[in-house]
DNA sequence: AAGCGGCGTTACTTTACCTCA
DNA sequence: TGTGAGGTAAAGTAACGCCGC
């Protein structure tokens, strides 16, 4: 297994060949995939709408009738991925989050939870609509209605944000009786959370057919499931951010210390170097020959105290 | 020119922890 | 001493606005 780590630009990734699986193993990493890097991700949505509208904001307004059409044609699929859509890995870095059925396990036409019923959703929040729990074609028809209302233009950079603060989650808006002019964050579900980090791990970045897909699927407005994958590769960049910080941190540490044990041991062989060339110039009268089987020998004790031979004759007794 | 993704930031929620009556 | 309420910091995250491609 190669442990492929890069940051950011996939093309210029190193590779960390043998070391790297037993330091993801020894520094306890335990990911279980081969590699690590996110890739580029490049996207040409070629079959990309070609909206008619000139602005974010229009096409917020006519999200409505682009989930109709949608809806006929997306699918989430298991076994391919989006066309042009290249990814080096899917990491779940934000593994906290209980795995759930595999998205072709699920539905694909009905999300595997009950909205319930308009009515419902009216009645549970006194001060407004729970838009997670609203069919789209109705959320965004209240929005429109409860925006000609409040004389909110149809350009209006702000009519994401009213929405939002009327059609705050449930458990918000049942504490929420202030009515600030604040906008409202609406939490999305366990179950529509899970739907979406499935469908992340798909493929991370949408085309508009899937994002509206998805936005029909989970009673979202296609905005906020753009924000939502937005959000999540900005997390997942972050996490591998960190993940390869640490990872970096530690090849520093194990390159310190190999760094550390190879000057010992180039100090050691310095020593031994230096000790071998003193030994080298030893003077030839050291030396002792047999006469008759003419075998060369030195004298123990100055080799083996590494004490100057010349000693030996400052008494003048050569050994012969 | 429009659309979209990245990025930095803001606003809000949740959680853990602490203090105090 | 145990407990619940209230305050607060930190973490998490939905949403926004700007910019570049």
């Amino acid at each position: 297994m190669e442990l492929d780590l890069s940051l950011g630009d996939s093309s210029r990734s190193c590779v960390f060949m043998e070391k790297s699986h037993e330091a993801s193993n020894q520094f306890g990493f335990g990911f279980n995939t081969t590699t690590l890097s996110i890739g580029q991700v490049t996207t040409k949505q070629s079959d990309q709408h070609q909206h008619e509208e000139t602005t974010k904001e229009k096409h917020k307004h006519n999200s409505h009738l682009e989930d109709q059409e949608a809806a006929n044609e997306y699918h989430i699929s298991t076994s391919h991925k989006a066309d042009n859509n290249t990814s080096l890995l899917q990491l779940d870095f934000l593994s906290h989050t209980p795995f759930v059925a595999p998205i072709n396990a699920l539905p694909l036409q009905s999300f595997p939870w009950n909205p319930p019923p308009f009515e419902n959703a009216v009645g549970s929040c006194p001060r407004g609509l729970d838009m997670n729990m609203l069919p789209v074609a109705v959320a965004v028809a209240v929005e429109d209605e409860a925006e000609e209302v409040a004389g909110l233009s149809s350009s209006s950079p702000n009519s994401t944000t009213s929405s939002f603060q009327r059609g705050s989650s449930s458990r918000a808006s049942d504490e929420d009786e202030s009515g600030g002019s604040t906008r409202k964050k609406l939490r999305l579900s366990k179950e529509q959370s899970n739907f979406l980090e499935e469908s992340f791990k798909e493929h991370n970045i949408l085309n508009p057919k899937q994002k509206l897909g998805l936005a029909k699927q989970l009673h979202l407005r296609p905005r906020q499931v753009e924000v939502w994958f937005q959000n999540r590769r900005a997390r997942t960049k972050l996490k591998q951010t960190e993940v390869d910080c640490e990872y970096l941190k530690k090849c520093c540490e194990t390159l310190k210390e190999e760094n550390r044990r190879l000057h010992k041991e180039l100090q050691e062989l310095r020593t031994l170097k230096t000790s071998n060339t003193f030994s080298m110039h030893l003077p030839a009268t050291t030396l002792t020959m047999c006469p008759s089987c003419e075998n060369v020998s030195t004298n123990s004790n100055s080799t083996t105290n590494n004490e100057p031979t010349t000693s030996k004759f400052q008494h003048g007794k050569p050994r012969f």
